[in-house]
DNA sequence: CCATTTACCGGAAACGATTCCAGTAGCGGG
DNA sequence: CCCGCTACTGGAATCGTTTCCGGTAAATGG
């Protein structure tokens, strides 16, 4: 028969109160026994653990959160989720984290940076412990200046801020697989090199051009094109159709700086009625579904993604537990592929 | 040098106790102030807006919702977000969430049923206001078991369970698009179609399944093939080797039923060195990225999955402002290509 | 001029946990 | 016999808010 208490809502869940009051002990001995504390004796444990199943109490999250000063979460503020490559670094992460008792607070920003500035100061008073961050522009004043106020660690995903020193980072080497997929289309005795680049606020659009014009000023021989635009499919469309309506002075190979901005630069090729490899030369940064089965499958700049997310939540543990921050740079590579092939002969 | 006086520690951010002593007030009129009730004088409300510029006063998101009982924070448990189908369904929830103050907590399951399950316990703990739930089994117990203890309105995404009557739903209208494939491959002359199909615990894959079975029943001459498995590219190319190796017997015509079994499927296909669709008719389900860029361009069976999440997101809203819960339907449809034609002629 | 309303404000009790601080009891040692 | 030590326990303060409740003063009405 169990005794009739006197004003215990049967409807709500149970908290410590009502475990300390079946076990007929103090709250915080109940505490105690669910924190691990020393200071418990084999009965106490035993009396508590059965109010506890037998109540099925379970500890409320946020309470515990303000209690401690610690909410176990972690803000991912993002472009574009809905962009694979995104998703892929979103799901190493989650899953590190997760591992470390983390929960991944999810933000979209549209690539609009004062979002971006938005959602930092949201995740603040949300009282994340901690941030991953890839913002649509490193320079971004709000955006900085959010950063500069936010209490925890942050770290950087392929993207870099000298005004942040105080941030970890994670990025991709993109110059070592680029630069190998220029000198493979050089050799190759390619001597117009395109590359329709993405937004250059951000890393890896720098990074990229920067091999291309280091390229042109230490190859007398080769020139080359840059098109930064926007990480999209119309920039990709736009930006190629104009490179190949440049008659005699046209490419005869164009990188694309970024699965979003491909899908473009396959339309314009189309629309231009040209075919690769013969009349142009086509190469692709990030490998994504289906690129192999393309048809020529195509040169590929390659990364690991779920890495990258990997080591930026691994980066963001060590500074939860107090250790310092890091700066870490990942591999990238080149796979040639059909759609790389010498450039037709010019008309002289 | 004990002052008695209440500790103003500086390097601690300012909260309503702070604003409230500056400012010469009670707690309670910060409070009022701060959430507009309408017991406020003029003068005050400028006193209390003074003191929360000068400090800079920021309220406590979890302090809030412990007090408040409600977090504005819901779940989205989901198999894989780096899968971009659900990426995109992802933006399209988060977005529609943000506007109406919400913030998304993503958990990844690995399309682990076990996973999922403790999942929602886990969002339950964090007191999130609801679900999002695309889970990797529908009739698994535990975790209906766990949903069922879960306080919050769930809504289901391109799912569907008997056995939680309370939980709003959104899918896809799988059967009309893979209807009209279906229709299409006949008309064209194919009397044997197989569907490379995913896993049938989740909704998709038995509407897709359903459907070929409903034209085996209806259409005498027509000979129909299922080989259900895991949403992967490795059950993909398996499967699809295994229909090909089929000798007279095989289908002129395959269905890969999910992107991620699509790949496999072009790995088979090629690695038998057919060629589509002289020697065989392919579709795919699912518009993804570059689909439309490969030789053939391949006949799709689309839907709008930002509309999915977007959708799901105001169902839970819904529900979250008392509102009933509701079931709704999103079209489908279907993309001929031509990577669908007549069957090669048997040999008789 | 008194009664009653109106408009506003402050105090204190929640929300559900953790943690510090005393206090009690048992026990061995000097 | 008393002291100090260990092993444990209960009470109360605290985290940062919101909200109920009672109280005061001015304004209104008759």
């Amino acid at each position: 028969m169990t005794t009739d208490e006197p004003r215990t809502d049967p409807t709500r869940r149970a908290g410590v109160r009502q475990v300390a009051e079946r076990a007929g002990v103090a709250l915080s001995s109940v505490s105690r026994v669910l924190s691990g504390h020393p200071d418990v004796s084999e009965l106490m444990r035993h009396r508590v653990l059965d109010a506890v199943a037998a109540l099925g109490y379970e500890p409320d999250h946020l309470a515990q959160s303000l209690r401690r000063g610690a909410s176990m979460t972690v803000g991912y503020v993002v472009g574009d989720i809905s962009n694979p490559l995104t998703a892929q670094i979103a799901l190493g992460a989650e899953t590190a984290l997760r591992r470390a008792g983390y929960s991944l607070l999810l933000v979209n920003s549209t690539s609009d940076p004062d979002l971006d500035a938005q959602h930092i100061r949201l995740l603040r008073q949300r009282r994340t412990d901690g941030l991953l961050l890839a913002m649509a522009d490193e320079r971004h004043a709000a955006t900085i200046a959010e950063l500069e106020r936010y209490p925890g660690p942050c770290v950087l995903v392929d993207r870099v801020c000298a005004k942040l020193p105080r941030a970890s980072g994670v990025h991709s080497d993109h110059r070592a697989g680029l630069s190998a997929a220029v000198e493979h289309l050089y050799r190759l005795g390619h001597r117009h090199i395109a590359l329709v680049n993405g937004d250059p606020r951000v890393l890896p659009a720098r990074e990229r051009a920067a091999v291309l014009r280091r390229f042109a000023r230490g190859v007398p021989d080769l020139e080359v094109t840059v098109r930064p635009g926007g990480f999209t499919a119309a920039h990709g469309r736009d930006a190629t159709a104009a490179l190949l309506a440049g008659g005699a002075g046209r490419p005869t190979a164009v990188i694309a700086g970024g699965n979003q901005i491909l899908p473009g630069v396959l339309a314009a090729v189309r629309a231009a009625g040209l075919t690769v490899p013969t009349d142009l030369s086509l190469v692709t940064c990030d490998q994504v579904a289906l690129v192999e089965f393309l048809r020529p499958p195509l040169a590929t700049v390659t990364r690991d993604l779920g890495d990258l997310g990997e080591v930026a939540a691994a980066l963001l543990l060590e500074r939860l537990s107090g250790r310092a921050r890091r700066r870490v740079t990942l591999p990238t590579g080149f796979r040639a592929d059909h759609s790389c092939a010498p450039p037709p002969k010019r008309p002289t």
